[in-house]
RNA sequence: GCCGACAUAGCACAACUGGUAGUGCAACUGAUUUGUAAUCAGUAGGUUGGGGGUUCGAGUCCCUCUGUCGGCACCA
């Protein structure tokens, strides 16, 4: 005699044991109908899985983020269904639910074509019109083995072995169609309502690269036929800020064959990222940092020293002159202890804090290059900060800060913190590396942030902390890190000391750490973020005057002059053309300001300020200008 | 690196099953002297990513290399 209690505290008693579909029945046939599984004392359970004791039990639709990724969950099943109708040669790997939809990774003897794409939605949307009751069995382990046997799913064979405790599996039936899931999954196809399969990609079989190439099907799905809409939309207004395309439009900069994953900077990409740069020195000049400069090409024996050449060397540039072999710096922590050794520091003058704007080189497979976000030449606003173990916290925390800060300033919010612990290749001991994760873990929660664990993933001297922002059609990018290494100042790697207060010699700890990261790749997530149209503060050009005619030329010029010489980055358009043309030129230019003088400007002493959003600003004197845009650049990216 | 797709003028794109490589914008020349998102006319621009092959004939078919795109693996 189950008493059901609903999330309202309402109880419901029953004589029998009950599905969560009964109970969503006994309250009502438009609630029956909308649900998809169920919640029953915190733990998600099919509609028809049966309730037989006292329960908490929530009801779930596709309302509940839990219910959309279920529907999610059961579109991956439906395309199996209609995937082995008709590619039944073809042997199903896994589908799991993903952010906003689904995927599926399947051995097929042919690859699929976009063709195929559409004839299996076209099936996909056919069976799910039919509104089939999906069927749950648990499936006794022997069982299941002989069901995926005779079907040859080699793939969920395996998956079966890998699970040896488990003595029964569920099994969802999907007609002729059969799957093995933990679910819940939707009871009835015509949940199913609105979704599409968005592209065709190669996948390794349980992620391992040794392991076999699958085709893999990605989709999408939603609660409802506008979402889907909405959604499609979106993604194609967001590829509209790709800064590839944009690089190109806005003349920012190029790729090309002669040097793959090494970009081309034109004149006004060059000012955007000079602008980020001079931003950033400013920074680490007000935080105490020293900035310096170290080679592009160090001797092997160094690279060897550090560990680099055993750990790194497949990604390393190599030269060699005469009889000595170097290589080509991929990282700047080695220079920079160079640096730090050239003295003899006392613990008085710790932290020491150096700083370089390092350009470095990888060589990164071909298959990941990706515009700007993943090159092989990159420049990283790196420093590296010398400390004792009593400092780490508030070195670490200081960096924190300044991620935050300048983040701020350049208009982010959305920022995505992780935690990387020892990865299997690595120099230090255990002890070691306990050290520096507890460390790195305590900062974290000290300071508050919410971030994920990702275990094995840190660098190969210590742990990192990582804070990623996304691109335009959501992939996520690592910029700002901290790591803490306590490894390579050690006496049989670059050997840096310092004189303790107890007048022995002492290895520092060193924190690796970077606030933009690339700049390269940071610059790529800035035009993403404001679709080229940057803030006045970082537009290339920030405003434009243009002459009605060419009679104004000369006015126009010297009033470029006079706001050149206040520091701001204006042009000049006195080409022959209408005005109109050339306002729309540098609209679409994204220019922030555009400026226009004629007979009454000139007889005024004024200019004609037209915002980048087409509003008319009306007409100023000089210093009305230049207090205007005084305001405008000081906001920097807040607010923006 | 792996799977798949793609590569045509500076840019965006055409070119039926193999049969004379085009259009728009940009560029250049000239006219126009312009008031807030495109003034008009003309000119020039290509070893169709590189190499090889099939064919009477290749942008188109085949092989190969390079690069790009979407993922996967990788990402210090």
């Amino acid at each position: 005699m189950p008493i059901i209690t609903l999330p309202d505290g309402a109880q419901k008693t029953f004589d029998q044991a009950v599905s969560v579909l009964d109970v969503a029945e006994s309250i009502g046939a438009g609630l029956a109908k909308a649900t998809v599984a169920g919640r029953v004392s915190g733990r998600l359970v099919d509609a028809t899985d049966m309730i037989t004791e006292d329960a908490a039990l929530e009801i779930i639709t596709l309302k509940d983020p839990a219910g959309l990724d279920i529907m999610r969950h059961s579109c991956a099943h439906l395309l199996g269904h209609a995937l082995k109708q008709l590619f039944p040669q073809a042997k199903m790997a896994i589908g799991p639910v993903i952010e906003n939809g689904f995927y599926y990774d399947i051995d097929a003897p042919e690859s699929l074509t976009p063709d195929d794409l559409v004839a299996l939605e076209k099936r996909m949307k056919d069976l799910a019109k039919t509104g089939y009751q999906v069927k749950k069995v648990m499936t006794p382990r022997d069982q299941v083995i002989e069901t995926f046997k005779a079907r040859e799913e080699d793939y969920k064979l395996e998956l079966v072995a890998d699970m040896p405790n488990e003595t029964a599996f569920g099994l969802y039936h999907h007609e002729e169609y059969v799957d093995m899931c933990r679910g819940p999954h939707v009871p009835n196809m015509k949940h199913i309502k609105a979704f599409k399969l968005t592209h065709l990609a190669g996948a390794y079989w349980r992620g391992d690269s040794n392991n076999k190439m699958l085709q893999r099907i990605y989709g999408v799905a939603f609660a409802s036929k506008q979402e889907l809409k909405d959604y499609l939309l979106m993604m194609e207004e967001a590829e509209k800020r790709d800064h590839r395309k944009l690089g190109k439009m806005l003349d920012l900069f190029h790729l090309e064959d002669i040097a793959p994953g090494m970009a081309f900077w034109h004149p006004k990409g060059t000012m955007l990222y000079r602008v980020v740069e001079d931003y950033m020195r400013q920074q680490i000049h007000e935080n105490g940092y020293e900035e310096i400069r170290t080679p592009f090409i160090m001797d092997r024996i160094l690279w060897e020293k550090s560990g680099h050449w055993d750990k790194f060397k497949d990604n390393m540039f190599t030269t060699h002159t005469e009889h000595r072999d170097y290589a080509v710096k991929p990282m700047n922590c080695p220079g920079h202890i160079m640096v730090y050794n050239r003295q003899l520091h006392s613990y008085r003058d710790l932290p020491v804090r150096v700083a370089e704007f390092g350009t470095v080189h990888r060589n990164e497979s071909s298959g990941t290059l990706h515009g700007l976000m993943r090159v092989r030449s990159f420049t990283q606003d790196d420093a590296h900060i010398f400390c004792t173990e009593d400092q780490i916290k508030d070195e670490v925390q200081a960096c924190i800060n300044l991620v935050y800060q300048t983040y701020a300033d350049f208009g982010f919010d959305k920022i995505e913190v992780k935690f990387s612990t020892r990865p299997e290749q690595r120099v230090g001991s255990d002890a070691v590396w306990d050290q520096a994760e507890a460390a790195l873990e305590q900062t974290l929660h000290d300071a508050g942030l919410d971030f994920e664990l990702q275990p094995g993933e840190g660098a190969f001297y210590g742990p990192k902390i990582e804070f990623s922002l996304r691109d335009c059609i959501g992939r996520v990018w690592q910029c700002g890190t901290i790591q803490l290494d306590f490894s390579m100042t050690q006496g049989e790697r670059l050997n840096a000391v310092y004189v303790g207060q107890d007048n022995d010699k002492h290895h520092p700890v060193m924190i690796h750490r970077a606030i933009l990261g690339s700049l390269e790749r940071f610059v790529g997530i800035l035009i993403e973020h404001y679709e080229g149209r940057f803030p006045t503060w970082l537009a290339p050009v920030q405003l434009v005057i243009a002459p009605i005619s060419q009679t104004h030329s000369e006015y126009v010029t010297e009033f470029a002059e006079k706001l050149k010489k206040q520091g701001f980055r204006v042009e000049t358009d006195l080409r022959n053309e209408k005005v109109g043309f050339k306002i729309r030129e540098h609209t679409l230019q994204r220019v922030p300001y555009i400026l226009v003088a004629g007979d009454q400007e000139v007889a005024d002493q004024t200019i004609t300020v037209r915002a980048r959003n087409g509003e008319n600003l009306g007409s100023m004197t000089l210093d009305a200008l230049l207090s205007h845009l005084s305001v405008d650049v000081a906001q920097l990216g807040r607010n923006v």
